[in-house]
DNA sequence: AATAAGGTCAACCGCAAGCGA
DNA sequence: GTCGCTTGCGGTTGACCTTAT
């Protein structure tokens, strides 16, 4: 092919960064700015690629870079995003400040990977790309979404009559008025971020799909109302599944007050089993339990807009 | 104490998308 | 429309560190 090489190889510098390096980078990215990576070296005055200096500067030497082990809140993050988005470690990083793709990458293959495998919540062969398994994968998403609809749906007419029932008691102060429940909706918020629109992307190429979010716009009106259970039917769905406000079984053991950054190391196998294992977990897709309710539960929030997880967590 | 084995993570490589000429 | 360049991304590598024997 031909390909000409990403930069002038000769007499390029490879290998570990030294800290004379980064203090000539980080300054001259300070006041420059980084404009073009290709002539950075030279400009800055350094024997290495500009692809090399973009690395370093990414995952390395930048500001806002957090460095440390990562926090639980993080871990279950990863966890959910890498169930919806793969192996798209730039998205995952998107929602997680202060962390760079490779050190996401690096502690999924490294910590949470195994960990997976080892408990069967992750199959050996991640990479089925197949048109088939994103039309299962679409079809989890759109179930899911279409829970979450319903539910805001429910939530519409509940604060409508709520609001009316307000109106009442000022004319009649007898009527005791149920508190609003503001609930923003997890699943909503992921699927209207980079991450849904990652995942809509990636599964429109993979299904030939012009326009997955035109499909599901199409039936969501009309399944959002037929996907609505009665609501005693609904509270009882969720008061089995769920201990605390839609959400997980509160894991016992699970108690990480200390907020130790190695809780997904402390806890039991077990434990952490149930803490993922919220659906079947007897299917192909892990962590969604190939169950709406399943994946509905896990994004579901409480009073104060924690997801379940977090409160599962705590 | 020495050495092997396994784990971790910074850095590299190649591909592909985006963009301007 | 195409071509070439630049950048970003994900997979992989290998040096270094830790643990086990």
């Amino acid at each position: 092919m031909g390909r000409a090489p990403c930069c002038d190889k000769s007499g390029l510098k490879k290998g570990p960064w030294t800290p004379e390096e980064d203090k000539i980078l980080v300054d001259y990215i300070q006041s420059h700015g980084h404009g073009s990576w290709r002539s950075l070296p030279k400009l800055a005055g350094l024997l290495r690629c500009g692809k090399s200096c973009r690395l370093r500067w990414t995952n390395y030497l930048r500001p806002d870079i957090k460095r440390g082990p990562f926090t639980p809140e993080e871990q279950k993050s990863i966890i959910q995003l890498h169930a919806i988005v793969g192996n798209k470690w730039s998205t995952i990083a998107a929602q997680l400040p202060g962390r760079t793709d490779n050190e996401i990458k690096n502690f999924w293959n490294t910590h949470l990977k195994k960990r997976l495998l080892r408990m069967g919540l992750l199959h050996p062969d991640p990479s089925d790309s197949s048109p088939a398994a994103a039309s299962r994968h679409m079809a989890q998403w759109e179930g899911a979404r279409l829970e979450a609809e319903a539910r805001l749906s429910r939530e519409s007419l509940f604060a409508h009559s709520a609001s009316a029932a307000a109106a009442a008691a000022v004319t009649n102060p007898a009527v005791s008025v149920p508190p609003l429940k503001p609930e923003p909706d997890f699943f909503l918020r992921i699927w209207n971020s980079e991450v849904g629109d990652s995942f809509r992307k990636t599964a429109a190429s993979a299904t030939g799909e012009s326009s997955p979010e035109s499909s599901f716009t199409r039936q969501s009106s009309a399944a959002a109302v037929k996907t609505e259970p009665p609501p005693a039917a609904r509270e009882e769905t969720e008061s089995k599944s769920c201990v605390t406000g839609g959400g997980p079984p509160v894991v016992a053991g699970m108690d990480d007050s200390s907020g130790s950054n190695e809780v997904v190391d402390d806890v039991s196998e077990e434990s952490y089993q149930l803490y993922l294992d919220f659906g079947s977990g007897d299917d192909d897709l892990g962590l969604f339990g190939g169950q709406v309710g399943a994946f509905s539960s896990i994004f579901s929030s409480d009073l104060n807009g924690e997801t379940s997880l977090d409160t599962a967590f705590k």
